[in-house]
DNA sequence: CGGCAAGTGGAGCTTGCGCTCCACTTGCCG
DNA sequence: CGGCAAGTGGAGCGCAAGCTCCACTTGCCG
């Protein structure tokens, strides 16, 4: 993918060297975020690139412009893991596979794990990105009820509860424990098996956790009213 | 509770105004710990508390301290949980509530949630409360599982990991989806239940999962080695 | 009631991080 | 090959947060 004009991005044609520097950053971005979360500094980037934070920030005027471009792919494997789930002649398998490969990839990148929860200013990039993903969600989660082995109480908005349980999990682990998150996935899976079903309290009322995932944004560090 | 002398901690005898003053600071991070979590700034304590900065510093030298001393009673009702659901005829009854009440404490007190998970190097003061604690939950689980209600394959790291989760959803939900919590720890029971039981993978070797958290605190900020 | 240790507030130091400015270099077009 | 827009690195700015210093006040004991 040479990327020089790629319709519809902002930027014209780089010079060799620029492009080649921007690749590195990406590069460099893709792996720091991945070990230490999207709180790592722009300057470890940059060291990790071999460039100057002069570069970094031309290429990406803001931290958020970078967090952006790094996750865009990321996100698209999201939705295409759903896709994918919709594919499996057995939904209920499907559904599972989905819910384990999301959080796996949670658990191989600090930094994704906060684009989806901890969520940057950036989410709203990807809000169509997102809507796509609820929306085959919901479908996979209606084809998977219909085989009767999913929970007929089971909605939407508790696969993002799922993610941010995992992440929750992921954040306190050091390596020590690194694979407990998949015994709470595997917990939660059997909890959501129609077999399992006793009654839930009511989720929140529809799409207030999708939201409440984006509003943190605009309301992030609005701080203490006090 | 006078304090003026109380055993075993540091400072003598405070003079009136002093008391009185620390006594407003605790109050005042209560509050605020419990609103905006262990990341609250020291100096909106001391405004909430009406005193300067310098008075709240003499006093706990560290944030740190002022968190131990904050969270020194929460600990406390934290195994005092455990040792009320023990005493509950009903183990497996007595399980249940124990999850949902420590869980709901967490929900109560962004703080108290950053101290049992995020932790704080304050989390060394309270090793003998949580090692209390832990020895305290292991007696329980024994006895649910001796009703045959609690899968066997349950461990007392699994309820550590359930703090996590919780902290995890708890984190990412604003007002909006603020009983989602609820219904992750419902889910969870659930799936604690006998009934539900299919294999899980194997938990982390014995307390790995407790000394992680701990460790994180001698690890805090050594940051990227690259 | 006088003196002083104890206490107080806030200015300010330090560190960390996002981001900018600018003097210098370099790919590229004519 | 010459010139200049494009690109570059790093010093440094602004801000937030933990924490310290110090000139001033005040409870308390004799």
């Amino acid at each position: 993918m040479p990327r020089t004009k790629t319709a519809a991005d902002g930027d014209r044609d780089l010079r060799v060297d620029a492009e080649r520097n921007r690749n590195l950053v990406l590069a460099a971005a893709r792996d720091v975020f991945a070990e230490q979360g999207l709180q790592a500094p722009m300057a470890a980037v940059a060291r990790r690139a071999g460039v100057g934070i002069a570069t970094l920030f031309r290429r990406f005027p803001t931290k958020d412009d970078l967090v952006t471009a790094v996750f865009a792919d990321k996100m698209r494997m999201y939705t295409q893991i759903i896709d994918e789930a919709l594919d499996d002649p057995d939904p209920w398998h499907g559904f599972r596979t989905c819910v384990e490969r999301v959080c796996a990839m949670q658990a191989a990148d600090r930094g994704f794990t906060d684009v989806l929860t901890v969520a940057f200013p950036s989410a709203t990039a990807f809000e169509a990105e997102r809507d796509r993903a609820v929306a085959r969600l919901s479908e996979l989660i209606d084809k998977a009820k219909a085989t009767g082995r999913l929970r007929a109480d089971f909605v939407h908005q508790d696969m993002i509860m799922v993610l941010m349980a995992n992440s929750g999990v992921l954040a306190a682990t050091t390596e020590a424990a690194q694979d407990t998150w998949r015994r709470l996935v595997a917990y939660l899976i059997q909890a959501f098996a129609a077999e399992a079903a006793s009654p839930l309290p009511d989720p929140a009322t529809p799409d207030e956790v999708t939201l409440a995932l984006l509003r943190r944004n605009a309301a992030a560090g609005d701080g203490p009213s006090e």
